[in-house]
This record gives structure tokens, sequence and C-alpha cells, in this order.
DNA sequence: GCTTAAATGGACAACGTGTCCGCTTACTGA
DNA sequence: TCAGTAAGCGGACACGTTGTCCATTTAAGC
């Protein structure tokens, strides 16, 4: 783009190969659980180095972190600025609702990612899990719930992606059922 | 015991290491994370071979597990025979609202344990998770819930090892705070 | 005591990780 | 157009962990 640029522009091969690994990553992670997918894997479909891999993504969490931010940013995206009941105008009863029929549709799609990926506390490192925590306390605050703090990562708790993928495999549990549990919480605001 | 029991009964110098298995394993946990203490840390500490160890527990989580289960037990014992409101005999809001606190002094004591090591979605294959999630199921069947299924799995996430370690510790929330957001939660019953 | 089978423990091979450094390639300014 | 330069590349390497295997030891039964 502009040669003029204060901040320095990424190299032409460096960005190729940056979409080359996460294009790579996807489908690896797609195919396997991500634990059982070695750095050396993506770097061997990746058709890059070991080397030029760990500059970028020290580890594979990170590598799915990437991944999951763009689908992220969307609903993020969404939840500010789009229309009620998921953005701002709606009850926040029922925007909490919205917002978790929206976490749901996203955990169908790419629980899998961030699942196994050396998660444990990882999850809340995210900068996503802040934007998340932030919505939700607003609502919270908005609705005049007490002691908002505390409430929040309970009512976050069972979208850990582990949660969500034992109820639909292990338990058999469809989407609307989990969908209409979580929108049963709504009623501690 | 008795030599003519069917059951093979196990040799003392098996018993006598799997003693010391789980003592030096509890020590080393306690010092540092689980993840980073090796099975070689484990078997030298208890002054085993590599072998002996892998004998009895395959991987760091089976200790976890094992260092866990008494102290689970005896909660469970308290739940189905102890006094009200944890026991038997109260109203299941009470009851539920009784475990909660319960816990949180389980995961006090003992977060450190189940966290790290390669959990995920292990922590749900844990026998001790079966019985949690039966015991608030009857809760939930008792106060007429609908469709409990999906609403079990759900009350039970906030009790996540992560996430009560990312309150304690990240938030800087105390246990009180985090037992009364919980109570909170017996309102969907 | 003697037999037998379980239990032990350390050596071993395989694997994944992360780093390092010589080589290559894309930008830049003349 | 063409060097000069610095960023980017990638594979070889060393290290640490894992899990297995089997010769040896040791407790229990007769």
């Amino acid at each position: 783009m502009c040669p003029h640029t204060l901040v320095r522009m990424e190299r032409a091969d460096a960005a190729r190969n940056r979409a080359r690994i996460l294009e790579a990553a996807a489908a690896l992670f797609a195919a396997r659980p991500p634990h059982e997918v070695t750095m050396d894997d993506i770097a061997k479909a990746a058709g890059v180095g070991r080397g030029t891999l760990y500059r970028r993504y020290p580890d594979r969490a990170s590598i799915a972190v990437a991944l999951l931010d763009e689908h992220e940013r969307e609903l993020q995206e969404r939840l500010l600025r789009g229309d009620p009941p998921l953005g701002p105008g709606a009850p926040p009863a029922e925007r909490l609702a919205a917002f978790y029929a929206a976490m749901v549709r996203l955990l169908e799609d790419h629980a899998h990612l961030v699942l196994g990926s050396e998660v444990g506390r990882t999850r809340f490192e995210t900068g996503a899990y802040g934007f998340w925590r932030a919505h939700v306390r607003s609502l919270l605050v908005a609705a005049g719930t007490p002691s908002p703090d505390a409430l929040v990562d309970t009512l976050l708790a069972p979208l850990a992606p582990e949660v969500y993928v034992y109820q639909r495999s292990d338990r058999g549990l469809g989407m609307d059922e989990i969908i209409e549990a979580l929108t049963r919480l709504t009623r501690v605001l």
C-alpha cells in the first residue's frame, strides 16, 4: 500500500504465509482434535518451515485464537450496533437471551477450535472474553442487578466450549434445548 | 486381611507404593501448577520407578482424580444422608444454595488440583461430575422445573475450577461474593 | 522353605517442542 | 534498473517427556 506509512508494512511473502498457515490450520483443526495436530503438521500443510510458523504463532492456542477472531468480531459488531434485541434498544433480559442464542450458534460452528488447544484458563485471557464480560455486565447494570461483578462470570460459564460440546455430544441435547435452558437464566436479572 | 477373599488382595508393597505416590503427588501439586509436574518428578519424589507409576496411573489427570476422590466422597455422603439444608428435607432451592456453598469451599481448597491436569472435557468423565449432575437434576425435578436435562449442566458450569480460579485470582472476588452470585441462580427453579 | 505370580524400576525408543543461524527474498533509494 | 539492506524464511539441532518393555525382585500361598 502506501510506502510512506509510518508503521512498517508487512512484507508480501509474510502476508502470503500467514494466510497459508491460517488456512492450513483451519483444515487440520476441522479434521481432528486440535491437540492431536502438531505444529509440524501445520507447517507441513501450509508449506512453510517450522521457524516461520513459530515466528508468528508461539503455540497452537494462538493460532486457534486468530482463527476465531474474525467470527467473534462480527458478533461483537452486532452487539454494539445491530438491531434489537441483540443490539441496543431492547430490555436487558431480552438482550441477554438474544446474546445467548447468538453465542450458541457461534459455538455450534467453532467450539472444536478453542477446545483442546491447551484451553483451561487461556479462554479468559482472550480479548473476546473481556468483551462478552463487559457486554453482559452492562446488561446487569442496566437491569439494576445488585453486585454484578461475580454474577457476570457465573452467567458466562455455561458458554464454555467444553460445556457446550458435552451437552451436544455426550448428552445428545439439541441447540434449541440448550438455548432454552440459557434463556431461563435471564430470570436472575 | 482374609486370605480366602475371592477378589485377590492388593499386595503389601503395592499398597505402600500407592500411598507414597499419592502423598508425593499431593505435595508436588501443591507446590507448583500440575501441568509443570512431570510423571518423572512424581516417581522420583515417591521413590518408585517410572514403570510402577504408570502401572497404576496412566497420566497426571488420573492422579489428580484419585487425590480429589476422598474429599468429594465426603460431600457426596453429606448430600445423601446429612442434615438439611444440604441433606434431604429442605426445599429444593435451599438445598441447591447449600450445595453451591459447599462446592465453593471444596474448590477453594482443591481447585489447583484439577486445574491444568489436562482438564478440558476430562472433568465430565469423572464419576464425581455424574454425581453432582444427578443430585442437581433431582432437585430440579423435585421443584417441578420443566426440561431439567439441559438446565443441569448450565447450573453446574459456574463450578468449573477454571471459572472459580479466574474469579478469585484475576477478578479478586471473595468466596462470599461468589457464593452470593451462585445463590442468585437458584431463582431459575 | 519353596513355588508362583504379581510387582518393581530403570533403560530405551519415539515424539513434539522450541531455538538458532545461514540463506533467500522483498522492499527502498539512487 | 540496480545494488544495499533488513526482514523473513526454513530446516537442522538439542532438549525434555512420554509411554513401553522386560529382567529382576519380592510378597503371598502351600
